[in-house]
DNA sequence: ATGGTGGCGCGGCCA
């Protein structure tokens, strides 16, 4: 069992290096966030041709999650209750017997500003809600785009990033409260070379100096954390013409 | 280097 996720930046751009990497990597299931379209616009017939069901929740320009899997969706939920968003940043669905949630995290522009506030209160928002679903599944995958560094270690320069956007200390502890329900950072499950990252900053040659951050993470239950026999990060996309600003990661699983 | 690039969509927002 492969399971995938990876910030596009416009599905309708990438889907050609999407559907090459479907190919190349066979993931069981594919998170994707910022597809960036409505449902009407979705390129399911190609993503079907492909190989793979798919549920999107999507909206004009901004924002949109998306499952693509070899199995077809059950439960599949963009509305969590008690958390009013019209953005679509949150898919569930159960794949393969597994409970997966799908997250697009905001960006909060600046550690103080009103996003960074929308930003906090989402994350103890959707904190609650996984909280309550462990108790119900399990085997249970929460992955994305999660705009959090988990620690200095994920930051190419931790002086320059120090109590800035995506490494605060209140974005690190909100990580953490996830964390703290009995999740693990699927990658920190294994011993990994240093200076890996899943995010380079378009401007400024960012990832020829490999300037990145890790923010892009497959939170696994402990049913799951003890099936994990891999994590990485597949930098090669990144490398293409006209790449995504992030790099697909990947968790493998006995079954 | 207080900039830089990219996507959307056609001016400015968001990342």
């Amino acid at each position: 069992m492969k399971i995938a996720s990876w910030n596009v930046n416009s599905l309708k751009v990438r889907l050609p290096q999407v559907l090459d990497w479907l190919q190349q990597q066979q993931p069981d299931i594919l998170a994707l966030q910022e597809t960036k379209l409505t449902d009407e616009h979705f390129p399911a017939t190609e993503i079907q041709a492909a190989g793979y069901h798919a549920v999107h929740a999507g909206q004009k320009t901004y924002n949109g999650v998306a499952l693509l899997s070899k199995q077809p969706a059950q439960e599949v939920l963009a509305d969590i209750p008690g958390l009013e968003d019209a953005q679509r940043r949150i898919l569930c669905a159960t794949l393969a017997g597994i409970r997966v949630i799908n997250l697009y995290v905001p960006n909060g522009q600046e550690v103080g500003s009103e996003k960074f506030r929308y930003k906090l209160d989402w994350l103890q928002h959707i904190t609650r809600y996984i909280k309550q679903q462990l108790a119900a599944h399990p085997k249970l995958v929460v992955l994305g785009d999660f705009n959090v560094t988990p620690e200095d270690r994920d930051v190419h320069d931790p002086l320059a990033w120090h109590e800035q956007i995506l490494c605060s200390t209140p974005e690190r502890q909100a990580l953490q409260g996830m964390l703290a329900l009995g999740l693990n950072d699927s990658f920190r499950l294994f011993e990994q070379p240093d200076n890996i990252f899943s995010w380079w900053d378009y401007r400024a040659g960012g990832f020829r100096r490999n300037a990145g951050l890790r923010i892009d993470l497959i939170l696994t239950s402990a049913a799951l954390s003890s099936a994990c026999t891999s994590a990485s990060i597949d930098t090669a996309p990144r490398a293409l013409e006209r790449p995504s600003d992030h790099a697909p990661v990947l968790a493998e699983f006995t079954d």
